[in-house]
DNA sequence: TGTACATCAGTGAACGCGCGTTCACTGATGTAC
DNA sequence: TGTACATCAGTGAACGCGCGTTCACTGATGTAC
């Protein structure tokens, strides 16, 4: 089954919905059952890859169990796994870029951004510890396609940051390259501070300490940006 | 089946085996057949992984077809899939760690020490592929038990390397936890380039870009370094 | 507002298949004498 | 060196199970008049 583009709702009862239901129109021109449906789909998939499942390895009759549903109710929604697992992909990544657009239009505070920065990250990934999860198991995890999908995904944030790294004094000089590069080893910290807090076990003290390090890591990228133009970059 | 200690050779016939097949003494008591399988076992699952598969979607029959044995077979070797794994994360670190030691022990040129190490590990990544390809797929990958090995192993490679960057002038009067931090953060610059240089399509400019790119964040880093204790790190 | 109709999301039975695991076996390899 | 025996790695048949996918169906939802 393919997704057909949004046309023109038929009946507006918003308020009844909720607003993630209302997204949901986004993919699917029907309202009520169909949506439903595949929102059960999806959540039932993200529950049983909380745990220490990957996504490959759920089997699509195990899905459809957890949701609620005939193995059949499954193709009315996608032709394969690998297609509910692009639109958790594309489902994960919405919430981070919706973070990610707030602070960039409200700002943190700059004489505590790498602290406020980290604060944040580490709070959504508690809040989102679902999509955090899926990600980190699928990056480079089973299906290719998704894999492909969140390392664009990836790139896609450190491009943009670098783009905002260039806004700030000393940065502003420097070639391209040069802030790309500097972005994606700051992307990459992030990245690992994220699965590291996954993985971590639940005990705060444990936390703390990869807070400490990732804070540490950051401030010790700042001081290299001053004398990086000393040493001509090639 | 658990492993059992290595005894004494009843009789040695060295010249006719190869060295790996030696090593595998280290695992199997007896030579011959068992030890033959057994090698077959794990290189069987080392070739269905090279290409896009994932370690943990493989089935023990498939390995075994795929070795030239009975599915019976395995159990003489290894209780379940998860055992096998673990021999393969332990069998891929070892070749790492073996290159890590010639190192160590040689040295690289100092003035270049940041394009050879890289250099190097870019030769090694096209020479162990199969290794490094199981390792990035299974990092966050289906066994619990494989990724926490595999976590275990690169902790171990960040704590022996902020050793070796403590015999480095300014470095040796970092803090210890410093030091780790340093370490970490190099390590997981590495790890990346390794998945990146994977991943890339075998066209050897996509990999000068990777290259270049990790070697100037090599450099950025070191230019952090006589900054950091002007800055009190706490 | 009420009714007849069209759409299509969800159903339930059925299929053939590859899976992990069991079991009693076979026969090659190494040991004792 | 030669033979009888023990060990145990590898065999092959068989099992019950969950899987993905098919099909004709049912009945709720929304539409046209």
């Amino acid at each position: 089954m393919t997704r057909t583009a949004w046309a023109a709702p038929a009946k507006f009862v918003m308020s009844e919905r909720s607003i993630t239901e209302q997204l949901g129109d986004l993919q699917s021109a029907r309202e009520g059952r169909g949506t439903r449906t595949r929102q059960a789909l999806q959540e039932a998939a993200l529950r049983m890859v909380e745990g220490d499942r990957s996504f490959s390895g759920l089997s699509l009759r195990e899905v459809t169990r957890e949701a609620g549903v005939v193995p059949t109710a499954f193709y009315r929604h996608y032709a394969t796994m690998e297609e509910l697992g692009l639109d958790l992909v594309a489902e994960s990544f919405e919430t981070l870029r919706r973070m990610i657009r707030s602070v960039r239009s409200e700002g943190l505070p700059t004489d505590r951004i790498i602290t406020s920065s980290v604060e944040l990250l580490v709070k959504h990934v508690h809040a989102h510890r679902r999509h955090f999860g899926f990600i980190a198991r699928e990056r480079y995890g089973g299906y290719a396609s998704l894999r492909e999908a969140i390392r664009r995904e990836i790139r896609l944030f450190a491009a943009e940051l670098s783009t905002d790294l260039a806004r700030f004094p000393l940065l502003d000089r420097w070639a391209t390259e040069d802030l790309q590069m500097l972005a994606s080893l700051m992307v990459n910290a992030m990245v690992s501070i994220a699965e590291d807090i996954l993985d971590a076990p639940q005990r705060p003290d444990a936390e703390a300490d990869i807070i400490r390090r990732a804070e540490k890591q950051l401030v010790f990228m700042t001081l290299g940006i001053p004398a990086w133009r000393s040493q001509p970059p090639r």
